[in-house]
DNA sequence: CTTTTTTATAACATTGTGTTATGTTAAATT
DNA sequence: AATTTAACATAACACAATGTTATAAAAAAG
């Protein structure tokens, strides 16, 4: 006969409380109930567990040996009790995300914040780093999910998306008068954008090949962040994603369309290879939510 | 409905073995129990617990959390029943003995060795002092038991022995060529001695005025194993209790016995007010079996 | 010595936990 | 592609655990 479960509460509420009458109380069941879980309790283990002395209950000293080891476990399955509780309300968990250096300092802090004002009990790792490692750490399952540029592996499931971009400038250029921007407006500009290497470089540098005209390269940055800040220090323009520019629409900066559009591919990746949390899932919608405003179906 | 012990055993064995056959080879049940146990868990929560990966049951990410308090709480009940084991075989426990200093150096430090050599949980506290204090620890049961000298109290219940006593002298002395010695072979010696107002010496100088000579008080010594301690310098003779004069025969001292019989009572005590553990039981027992080579029925 | 409170026991209903038999599904084999 | 096989789920049942109420016994209180 294993030990059970019900005999060890009856027991502990029998320790703290006294009386086998304000245990079963305690436990909202009936004092029979109690008195037989003791019993069968004390039938099981070979010494007595309790003696009557003045109308109390005191637990012997095999009983108090016992107590504490006995109380752990119950107060561990309260903690299991609680986490299921939190896991099924999806507001437990760690979500681990590895992300772009812009994403990090940007956009993504206020995706956090409100994901993590409904869900107190999750914690959250953010990793920022290049393309590449974060591919690598999600292949590897050392993330949860990854926010990067556009990629695509086996194993890896990728959630894609084209953000709108935009032309930036600093507040009261001459680019202002116009409603919107396209490579041979730029032609006299000092343009600040990101490797010459990247995806996105690629497909602008092509738009301004398909008008005829030379890109005019100023300044080569990694990230779209990083060509914000610059412009608002009030030199050069820059093409970036809408999701960037808005992060600094209260710095000194004016946006406008650039045309042709020339979307910023951007995605989420998660393992394949393990099954994603609740709280993951729940986050990449959150995530895909809040691009929507920035989202083009080009 | 609350969580079950069975289940929680169930998910922990399939978590590990991968396979819900398995898991019910490991519980040694039949694989429809475990299955049932696994899915009524599985209701009692929200979220899943595993998905197949190649013939593989792996736990979701949820699972794992759980998995990590839930083998938490299945160790700490396989401890209980450790130590519910331990304490039905009385090979666990504590016990707090309070003593003479006497004993706290000689002769209960050798028995306790062989008391705990088969009771490898068991923790002991020993505690030596004034017999007065050790009576006033008993009854306000600070203690499970105390070995000093005779007492007698209605809050404790005592266990009386008389131990034989002998009389002690340096080696080479010239006392060594008699085969017992009475109050008139100490005459001119220097006789080292428990305290005037002590039981024991109440009673020897009695033997001595029974004789009609007088006791040649030298040293008055608390305790027997300082009297022992004293002759073995080479000065000196005294009566002590063959316990303590036994523990000094590898010393430079010889015993011989010493009549009349001036036997050294001695009591086990422990509290009546609350009843004592199995374990302060057998130490009391066991305690009382050492005592036996020395203990006369005068 | 009675009265009251507390605990134990009995009889029974419900639920949990085990069984075997059998159906389903997915992978492996022919 | 059809068949076999292995793993798992489901069904039907047995029995033990755990709850109930009613009532007796024992302790504590007056």
């Amino acid at each position: 006969m294993a030990l059970r479960l019900r005999q060890l509460q009856a027991f502990e509420a029998v320790a703290t409380t006294g009386s086998v009458t304000r245990a079963a109380a305690s436990l909202s069941i009936s004092q029979p109930a109690v008195s037989r879980l003791l019993s069968s309790f004390s039938d099981k283990i070979a010494f007595d567990l309790f003696i009557r002395k003045n109308g109390q209950l005191l637990p012997t000293q095999e009983a108090r040996l016992l107590l504490g080891e006995v109380s752990r476990v119950l107060e561990g399955l309260k903690n299991i009790e609680e986490l299921q509780h939190d896991l099924t309300e999806r507001t437990a968990g760690h979500l681990r995300i590895a992300c772009l250096p812009g994403f990090a300092t940007s956009h993504l802090p206020n995706v956090m914040i409100d994901f993590l004002k409904t869900r107190p009990s999750v914690t959250v790792t953010i990793e920022p780093d290049r393309p590449e490692r974060i591919l690598d750490w999600i292949i590897g399952q050392q993330y949860d999910c990854g926010l990067t540029d556009i990629h695509s592996h086996p194993a890896t499931e990728s959630r894609n998306f084209q953000i709108r971009t935009v032309c930036i400038f600093p507040k009261g250029h001459w680019l202002g008068k116009k409603s919107a921007i396209g490579p041979e407006d730029l032609v006299k500009e000092k343009l600040i954008h990101t490797r010459r290497d990247s995806p996105f470089f690629i497909a602008l540098n092509q738009a301004f090949i398909d008008k005829g005209v030379k890109l005019p390269s100023w300044i080569e940055t990694r990230q779209f962040t990083g060509a914000c800040a610059l412009v608002a220090k009030g030199n050069g323009v820059s093409v970036v994603s809408e999701l960037d520019a808005s992060q600094f629409s209260n710095h000194d900066i004016e946006m406008r369309p650039f045309l042709p559009h020339v979307p910023h591919h951007l995605s989420v990746l998660r393992p394949i290879a393990t099954p994603p949390s609740l709280i993951t899932l729940e986050f990449i919608e959150t995530f895909a939510e809040s691009l929507k405003p920035f989202v083009t179906t080009d």
